[in-house]
DNA sequence: AACAAGAACAACCGCTGCAAC
DNA sequence: GGTTGCAGCGGTTGTTCTTGT
């Protein structure tokens, strides 16, 4: 039953185009017209699929693509466009002559996403993130944390680290926040993952009861346990549980030399606290606590719509092109954030 | 200069919707 | 109404280029 795919064909050519293959491709279609896409190949002599001809003609070999970097007003948008209609490369690259589908979405994931990421902004909701304006920013922070040229090794060393500056102190305190706090909606899970490396499980590590962490205080205490935890020790700390299972790591990562987990460096996430600041990174805390969670995609309102850039017709037409409509939360980040067993967190994991 | 890592880009793959039969 | 063929779309992958060490 059904058909098979036009390029299953046997010793059709794959891979990148030849100028001898594009000036025949030119050749054919300039004479006689695309036609048929399934009959092309055969008839302008390419040993390609129709599918691969499409393609190369759409994107590429057609006379009246615009080359050459975006501008400024283009970025713009293209970000208007998609803040409005989501991954509708094709509806967007209706709005911007000689742009195909194919670049805008090429440059949308290699360029524009990134550029609002670092803007703190959710390129999916198109609405300020202001942890991920954080986590973004999550690199800088920790090299001028560490701009002290020392490996960190006792969080609750207070004098330690007088180089660090109060708004890193506050910025790693939220992030910690944020992802505990996420953490803390799963319930326990098993230690390990499937490549069988210790996962750090860290709702296993504090006790599923422990309430969401909203002072500093809790977050020393973390900060003490997850050096417990690398460290291999499993001592308890007053009024948290004893984590399940035990975590021997190898020689070179004990906390005090370079602390890794699958070679990731997570003594860089221990939080440092001084001790002059803690009343106002408490009150700080508490005023940014976790921001409540932004749907993965906005609901699509076509009030929203400018008409500037579409007609009725096409306002409708992408409302019923977008179907179903942007999901308030993936099933599977739901299942993720409550289901014990999806819920398997490594730090590779919590770093990503 | 050699190598590795990351970025950028081109092309492919699988799915969907639509029209013809 | 079901099947088939086709074009188009969006996600993903593979290759090439660039930059840093």
């Amino acid at each position: 039953m059904g058909r098979s795919p036009c390029c299953d064909e046997r010793g059709v050519k794959k891979g990148p185009w030849t100028q001898e293959e594009d000036e025949k491709l030119i050749d054919y279609i300039k004479n006689n017209g695309h036609g048929s896409w399934r009959h092309l190949p055969r008839s302008a002599g390419l040993n390609r699929c129709g599918k691969s001809c499409r393609l190369r003609w759409t994107n590429y070999l057609r006379p009246d693509i615009k080359r050459g970097k975006f501008t400024e007003e283009e970025e713009a948008l293209i970000i208007h466009l998609h803040s409005m209609l989501g991954n509708k490369w094709s509806l967007i690259s209706t709005k911007l002559p000689g742009r195909t589908d194919n670049e805008i979405k090429n440059y949308w994931n290699t360029h524009l996403k990134k550029k609002l990421l670092l803007m703190g902004i959710d390129p999916v909701t198109h609405r300020r993130r202001p942890d991920l304006e954080l986590l973004t920013n999550l690199p800088n922070l920790i090299s001028s944390s560490n701009s002290t040229g020392r490996v960190l090794t006792n969080s609750w060393d207070i004098n330690a680290f007088q180089l660090q500056s109060d708004v890193v102190q506050l910025a790693q305190v939220q992030i910690m926040q944020s992802l505990l706090h996420a953490l803390m909606a799963s319930s326990p899970s098993s230690s390990s993952n499937s490549n069988g490396h210790p996962h750090l499980n860290l709702n296993t590590l504090l006790g599923s009861s422990l309430a969401p962490l909203r002072n500093v205080n809790n977050i020393l205490e973390v900060n003490r346990q997850l050096e417990a935890f690398l460290n291999g020790s499993t001592a308890p700390v007053a009024g948290i549980p004893q984590m399940a299972g035990n975590y021997d790591p190898p020689q070179d990562q004990k906390v005090g030399s370079e602390t890794k987990i699958d070679g990731i460096n997570v003594g860089k996430l221990q939080v440092m606290l001084n001790p002059n600041t803690i009343h106002e990174i408490n009150a700080a805390a508490e005023a940014t606590s976790v921001p409540s969670l932004v749907p993965a995609s906005p609901e699509i309102d076509t009030t929203l719509f400018d008409h500037h850039f579409f007609s009725s017709n096409e306002i409708s037409a992408a409302n019923s092109a977008i179907s179903p409509p942007f999901h308030p939360c993936p099933e599977s980040d739901a299942q993720r954030l409550t289901d014990p067993d999806a819920f398997d967190l490594g730090w590779e994991d919590i770093l990503e």
